[in-house]
DNA sequence: GCTATTAGACCCC
DNA sequence: GGGGTCTAATAGC
């Protein structure tokens, strides 16, 4: 297992690796880094640069069935668009408030894009602070970053 | 098992 | 805007 941070215009990333695939990806970290992983630094300079909208790379996720098929069903929801908890729920057949349990413990962020899933009428929340998910919609939105914090 | 907690939604005042 | 109530999954006991 290894780590390596990789730093956006947004700040650190921390992407943590097991046997060549992303197990975690911690927003706002900076990890004591290995080698990093060509293809994920790459995929990632392009996503930010707005270039790229979706990740894909191997990946090993651990979860409860239940979080898998939400964090399965994010990948479905379209770059520069947004979701209410409501309407994931429907699809899944489950309730809003468990899919907020569910992706408050999305363990790859980006990759299951999870800023993607806003509450009826505010943000909700984020794991990583909600300045990221402002951010991160603003970029997909085609906005210029307004800069952290 | 039961209870408390939660990145929601709704209704009512 | 602040209170209840419903909700389903989860963590902790």
């Amino acid at each position: 297992m290894e780590s390596f941070t990789y730093e956006s215009i947004f700040g650190p990333i921390c992407v943590s690796l097991k046997d060549g695939r992303v197990y975690q990806i911690e927003l706002g970290k900076r990890c004591a880094g290995a080698q990093p992983d060509s293809e994920i630094v790459k995929q990632l300079e392009e996503y930010f640069r707005g270039v790229r909208k979706q990740l894909d790379f191997p990946v090993e996720v651990r979860g409860t069935e239940f979080q898998l098929r939400v964090w399965r069903a994010l990948r479905n929801v379209p770059y520069g668009s947004t979701v209410s908890y409501k309407e994931l729920a429907k699809r899944l057949n489950t309730s809003a408030r468990a899919v907020g349990q569910a992706l408050k413990r999305n363990p790859l962020p980006l990759y299951f894009p999870c800023h993607r899933v806003v509450s009826k009428d505010s943000l909700g929340g984020f794991s990583a602070g909600l300045n990221w998910k402002k951010n991160l919609l603003a970029l997909e939105r085609g906005e210029r970053c307004a800069g952290n914090s």
